[in-house]
DNA sequence: TGTTTTTTTGAACAATGTTCAAAATCGAGG
DNA sequence: CCTCGATTTTGAACATTGTTCAAAAAAACA
């Protein structure tokens, strides 16, 4: 019978397997210090020491293997910011708005400190025709409830809808200053102006958002 | 004595300046409609009716053709967002918040209207060693004057310097919201949504700095 | 008109992703 | 341990791109 999927307990399977995960750390580590788009397939195969077109054996292209770098580094950050997220208690709004900041502060330095794979995140376009995978909206259901959670402090006269769309806005906001401040594409802006920035503006609507209810 | 520029009143640099120019429109009409990605310097050959070594008379790169694409495009946003700055007459707070919205509203109606050029500007990454051109600097202080008027209403208080920064950190979140929500990486939004989350934003930092005052 | 200078041309090159027929390798049966 | 069919690996070849440059064409000039 033909298999697609190689079976992962023969000694052929797992050799297999074995590539393809050298193979993805080979391309994490290149996109990581050099940014994605220098990903060559040429250099990939001289990595993990194998000839050009096996690259094709292991993955279907070189956006696939994107992909699933970008993953992995969803799932990072979902772990930072979640760490992030319990650092602060936040049974008063007081604690829910540090905890904001935390989270916020957590992404500036992430996004400090993984450069380059951040940016693939958002610089990847997919191929016209495929569509987001799976993972992205799971991954970010979790990021995203990270930020809900205080805001049932926040806002809790509103419905669940309510703080869902703010969650999105709030995250949106933080992203644009720390993805346009770092990059410094307008204006180079230091790490810890960001922090500022982004602290201003949390605690700005926050009190928005306080003085509304 | 050899000339670098070509002398644009004879009629060999007429003739030179006016392919440029229809180089220049072919490059905008192919970026505003396929997105800059699928910019091909063989194409734009014949669009212009050239041989594709010709190009490289007209232009050094690909590259400084998007850059002057890029140009182009913040002139009109610029433009665009001084239309909408003036919408709104600004006396008291009231009506300085009005035209903040206006202003963010605006943006996301271009970000809408003109998606692939307006992305070109922020997906476009300069080579390596480049720096980038002055005409950015120029084009954003314009735009940023818009949003500092507003500010010097809302937060008459603080510093110059302060409003500067607000003004900084609402263009990025503002940004934010609009890059994330249109382009549907994570979930699409429909536009009108989109003009929702920057209103509330804009309206509880608003809220928030008038507390604070 | 003949000569010199400038411009235009398009063939050639380099870099890249991807494919595929052939070679190498493997695994099971004898 | 050897053989043979199946599977995997290989790397040469292809397609697509940006860019260059020697030669041809055009223009300017005397």
């Amino acid at each position: 019978m033909d298999r697609k999927e190689a079976d992962s307990a023969s000694p052929r399977g797992r050799q297999r397997e074995n590539q393809r995960e050298r193979l993805i750390l080979a391309a994490e580590t290149r996109i990581a210090t050099s940014g994605v788009a220098s990903l060559r397939a040429r250099d990939l195969a001289g990595d993990i020491g194998v000839a050009l077109g096996s690259i094709y054996n292991l993955v279907t292209d070189i956006d696939e293997l994107i992909l699933i770098v970008g993953s992995r580094t969803l799932t990072k950050l979902d772990a930072a910011l979640g760490e992030a997220a319990t650092a602060h208690a936040m049974a008063n709004p007081a604690g829910a708005i540090e905890r904001l900041i935390a989270i916020a502060h957590r992404y500036r330095a992430f996004a400090s400190q993984h450069r380059f794979l951040w940016r693939a995140l958002f610089e990847f376009r997919l191929a016209e025709g495929r569509d987001v995978p799976d993972w992205v909206s799971a991954d970010l259901k979790h990021i995203f409830r990270n930020i809900v959670e205080p805001l049932n402090t926040l806002m809790p006269w509103a419905e669940a809808e309510k703080r869902a769309l703010m969650a999105h806005t709030l995250f949106c906001a933080v992203h644009g200053v720390v993805s346009l401040g770092l990059q410094g594409k307008m204006v180079a802006v230091p790490a810890e102006v960001v922090d500022q920035e982004v602290e201003q503006l949390l605690r700005l609507t926050c009190a928005g958002l306080l003085q509304e209810g």
